[in-house]
DNA sequence: GACACGATGTCAGTGGCTGTCATCAGCATA
DNA sequence: TATGCTGATGACAGCCACTGACATCGTGTC
């Protein structure tokens, strides 16, 4: 077979998560990583665009999957259900252990939940186009696209933060129904006194 | 007064923007914002954090305004409606020719997208908070911020993109309008036939 | 056997960013 | 007036992310 150890990217990605877990992003160098997967620096740059990118591998295989979700939906559904849909399948190949532990290692460092967030733009903007694509006004694309990747968000969130796994689809379909409500400013107006709210140590500002 | 000229800070903006609107970000160094503002590259991360943030200064300012409209609007609006206003009060303060300028040079590169898009979702953390504070649950509080962000970014972007210089808050309030119909289900249901789709070249994959 | 190919290694260099110490005007205080 | 403190800046050394250029070496092909 081949003349080095298969699957160099793979092993990369495990000895980075692996080491980002151990002793934090930060205290992490890339040279490190590639020790461990038994490469150098140099080799690590060739698969990765940068130290933080070896987090972020599956990002483009989940994209594909909810936009073909969505353009393969049956003709006469809502835009907003569409997404939504297609947001479930997408969040049903997650991996609820991985995803906890990727996570944890994101939410420590400024940098990565940057890459997150570009990740997530990325995807409501392939959304958009795909909308579009599909006869959706350019206005209501966006709109459509933004708000639902902001449902997921909100969903997925409350996933990862749980040890006991919920059901990923459920908490989506759950986000949705209260994005709609909040819209429809059906929720509640705000009120001056705040139900649950001691004074123990005010916030300061 | 003092030993050096004084503002020190602003002229590294100032330096900056320029800068890296005269050959772009990445082929900017820091020595030379630096040097254009008659002060050194150490001198420079004493101000900013680093490289990118040196475009962000005002943006603690803008959250200050919008969390604090928020708080301070009146009792039975609703939460939906309450962050509209405040992201429009927010708006206000912006000055088109200069968020031209600034925008031109951070949709030129990734990183700079990735500071600004942390921005937005540091703003949308900061105005679920003030809604929490107002008694709305959590659930709700979350998605009506992210969602309220979604709309602001694609007014402001539909703003920033034109050279003639629309009302932003007419914008921001037209974005919101389209989000309720959007989250309603309003929006017309997709059809498998676009209307306004040539056949020329079609876009790979 | 010559040769192209592809994945990796080696090495030198750039630039973002940090820690540390020195400098120096203004200000307070003895 | 001398002394000392403070706060903003400069000077310098160093780490590490990232890149370009070139070398190495199995594998498959002609």
């Amino acid at each position: 077979m081949g003349r080095w150890e298969p699957n160099a990217r793979g092993r990369l990605e495990k000895a980075a998560l692996e080491l980002y877990g151990e002793r934090g992003f930060e205290q992490t160098t890339v040279a490190e990583i590639a020790k461990r997967a038994g490469l150098t620096e140099r080799t690590f740059f060739r698969h990765f665009a940068d130290k933080r990118e070896v987090l972020f591998g599956g990002s483009v295989h989940l994209e594909d999957l909810v936009v073909r979700t969505v353009i393969e939906a049956s003709d006469p559904t809502a835009p907003i259900d569409a997404v939504a849909a297609a947001l479930e399948a997408g969040g049903a190949v997650l991996i609820h252990e991985r995803a906890r532990k990727r996570h944890a290692v994101i939410v420590t460092n400024a940098e990565l939940r940057e890459r997150e967030l570009i990740k997530l733009a990325s995807l409501a903007s392939a959304l958009a186009d795909a909308l579009r694509r599909r006869g959706v006004a350019d206005l209501a694309a966006q709109l459509t696209a933004e708000a639902g990747i902001a449902a997921f968000k909100v969903a997925f969130e409350h996933w990862v933060s749980d040890t006991e796994e919920k059901d990923l689809s459920h908490l989506i379909r759950e986000s949705f129904d209260e994005l709609k409500a909040v819209t429809a400013g059906n929720s509640h107006s705000m009120s001056m006194t705040p139900p649950h709210r001691s004074p123990e140590g005010s916030p300061r500002r």
